[in-house]
DNA sequence: CGGCCAGTTGACGGACCTCAACTGTAGTGG
DNA sequence: CCACTACAGTTGAGGTCCGTCAACTGGCCG
């Protein structure tokens, strides 16, 4: 009981996620039915189609939401970050798979006490929600991206997605006009993500190499040498109104 | 006094919507500030960027959540019919417009005193709470249509959907193989939610007309013929797996 | 009738996908 | 140490789906 109750205590989310709301003889409660995992990248943690037994905080890393194809390729629905919750609220099955995205440390909550737990601290659905809500509005954003975007729209929005992770997490300025980063992604999974092939993503990080927006000291090794003009370009409204620098005009 | 409570009273969406989660007396205090209004075809409720000082409640018609493109283009982000719900929850300012999509019954809730009555009724932001979190769902779906699936899919989709539509209201029997509906969008519309153009929705209309698949006794009016082909079609996984009769086959 | 708008259909070009060859890096084993 | 494999990533060639532009049809209304 005391080693749960230190165990949360030293939990490096738990001022900002989910345990945010909760007071600490809540979260010695929620903590009974709770039991901390850390997982390797590519580890699934729940299935599509699977009945949906737990729910799951993000504590560190990352982990993906997956709609997986028939024909073995995949798109990504959702990346979620810590502090973050994942899990089936309503349904009795998940409608997506999730898998880890980096080395990932989760908190998973069997539903049913946890269902009979939320009903009785409403502050903890109130949290849920407000999770919840914002991922609705990335979402619509991101359709945006997949209905009306060109290729070369679409790597410049995930790699200031990408950007703004460091500057939320502190790890960066956000006034700064350049930001440095690991990818935690293969060329696939970026294209699974922004519904593409992984050649054209290849292809746009190569176009925006040789402007000069960004470097690639490494394949997954990315400098954004210049943020304001890659978010001019991921915000740009129609692919035929921008002016760029297509491979037709580098060949000639 | 008594003739908002009759109003509510007789509500169509008294007994589905928001409302639903609400005791007599709740739905009394609630109606002190909420108006009715109704709304004639694209008149808009409210503007992307402008401060969100209402809440809306869909009591009959669709209203349609847009984002708006600088060249004029726009995007179609959700689709709410009654009983649904409207309005940014957490943000200051709204990050899309809306406009009526079909004549619409709309109940407005100013703001402040929604979100104080909100937190003395649990069961009103539980309530919400479910509604987002089928949104966020249906989202999610729709990500995997415009980021996956070709023209012929999506337009398969998205009469699938409006084929739903009818089944959910009780307009017509789920376990019949056809279904028949007048369409409230224009091309250009369907396209703007597609994430494709009037013309490229127009040919697909075209191709499942001549495959037999549906019926158009008019433009607007829509036999669907064969629901289960309709259905593989929409969720057939990759378009070049799918075996399907393209112009090409067709002019040869 | 003419004007207007929604919708259809055709011709053409371009962006992206497919297939394929190649490079670079890391790991394994002789 | 080098050969060999495996895999991520890059680059090229060619084809196709869809967007663009344009002409045409049909219904509606003054």
């Amino acid at each position: 009981m005391h080693g749960i109750r230190s165990r949360c205590e030293i939990c490096p989310v738990r001022n900002c996620g989910l345990c945010a709301s909760l007071d600490d003889q809540a979260l010695l409660a929620l903590s009974k039915f709770s039991r901390r995992k850390t997982l390797k990248p590519h580890e699934v943690i729940f299935h599509e189609g699977d009945i949906s037994s737990h729910y799951f905080s993000v504590m560190a890393g990352a982990i993906k939401l997956v709609k997986n194809l028939a024909d073995g390729h995949q798109h990504i629905i959702g990346l979620i970050y810590s502090p973050g919750f994942a899990g089936q609220c309503l349904n009795s099955h998940h409608t997506y798979s999730a898998e880890a995205a980096t080395e990932v440390e989760l908190c998973s909550y069997s539903r049913e006490p946890f269902d009979i737990f939320e009903k009785a601290h409403p502050e903890l659905e109130h949290k849920i929600f407000e999770i919840t809500v914002r991922e609705l509005d990335t979402c619509r954003d991101w359709m945006l991206l997949l209905g009306r975007k060109c290729s070369y729209e679409r790597v410049a929005g995930f790699l200031l997605m990408m950007a703004d992770r460091l500057f939320e997490t502190g790890a960066a300025s956000p006034n700064k006009n350049y930001a440095h980063f690991q990818l935690p992604f293969t060329r696939l999974e970026i294209a699974d993500y922004l519904g593409l092939t992984l050649e054209t993503v290849s292809r746009q990080f190569s176009l925006l190499k040789q402007e000069k927006i960004i470097a690639l000291p490494s394949s997954r090794d990315v400098v954004i040498a210049d943020l304001q003009l890659l978010g001019a370009i991921a915000n740009i409204e129609t692919c035929s109104n921008s002016v760029r620098f297509d491979e037709t005009r580098l060949s000639a």
